[in-house]
DNA sequence: GTACGTGCAAAATGTTTGCATCATT
DNA sequence: AATGATGCAAACATTTTGCACGTAC
């Protein structure tokens, strides 16, 4: 879908700015920070304030486009991918990446059966989803 | 074990101020900012700048008797407990439930190894710990 | 034309730092 | 005595806000 129409449909209003800053979102394979998607947008978009950015983001996050996701250190980072995926977040810098979705998936649905089951069974509910979120430092430095 | 021994072991200086600011964490039942922290231990402790309950948590962190955890808006939170626990997020509501101890623990444990190998080589990292998000609904109602 | 979005700068918030002093080992 | 922690205030980083102007509907 067009992501004008998309922006119609939730009511917002299709400003070049938001347009942009949305299309690189969806771009992005990293969850850019605000001031990340700042830059990458601005040389594009002309005029282009960080404010703008933090205003959009929470428009986007409201009418569910987009996901704000806190970090340890600083800055929260975000996400246009409306379906739950798993991730590793780096100890060091507080970045997150995706896991390739193949591996993503296989995460998941291996998840042990029986502990789910026993989850379920314990608290009343049925899971239907799930998502890792795996913490990691890197492998070949030692900080 | 006394909270001096437990200090002792980790080669923290056992002031006045980390000795009530870690009891104060541990005490804890919801996960305190820095600044509500501040707060609690402050009449007690005397001299005490926030300034020092920052550099105390990061202390603590570092040797793995607290735990930061960020949130979406602004401050962190902390936390005396030092495992990671898994939750799940219940979908009518949003309302995020931990997991019993014990369950989320089983839970982590047995993510297939596998594939964290797999990912470890192929993300160049190394996976120190992990957290799950299983995202349900009510196994009785229908909203 | 009106309602809402934008840019800018300033404020608010949360956290870190530099440095002189003080306490623990 | 030496090492490291503290308090204070100032610096810093991130996010929010107030207001005049501009743009989509």
């Amino acid at each position: 879908m067009r992501t004008r129409d998309l922006f119609e449909r939730h009511r917002l209003r299709c400003t070049c700015q938001r347009l942009a800053l949305y299309e690189a979102l969806k771009a992005s394979t990293n969850h850019p920070t605000a001031e990340e998607l700042y830059r990458v947008v601005k040389p594009q978009a002309g005029r282009l304030s960080l404010a703008t950015v933090y205003n959009t983001l929470e428009a986007l996050c409201k009418v569910g486009l987009a996901r704000k996701m806190p970090t340890t250190n600083g800055s929260c980072r975000y996400d246009a991918d409306t379906n739950e995926h798993s991730h590793v977040r780096l100890r060091e810098t507080g970045e997150i990446r995706d896991l390739p979705a193949e591996l993503s998936e296989r995460l998941v649905r291996e998840l042990p059966r029986h502990i789910i089951a026993e989850i379920e069974q314990r608290l009343g509910v049925k899971v239907y989803g799930a998502k890792v979120q795996l913490l990691a430092r890197w492998a070949n430095r030692s900080d």
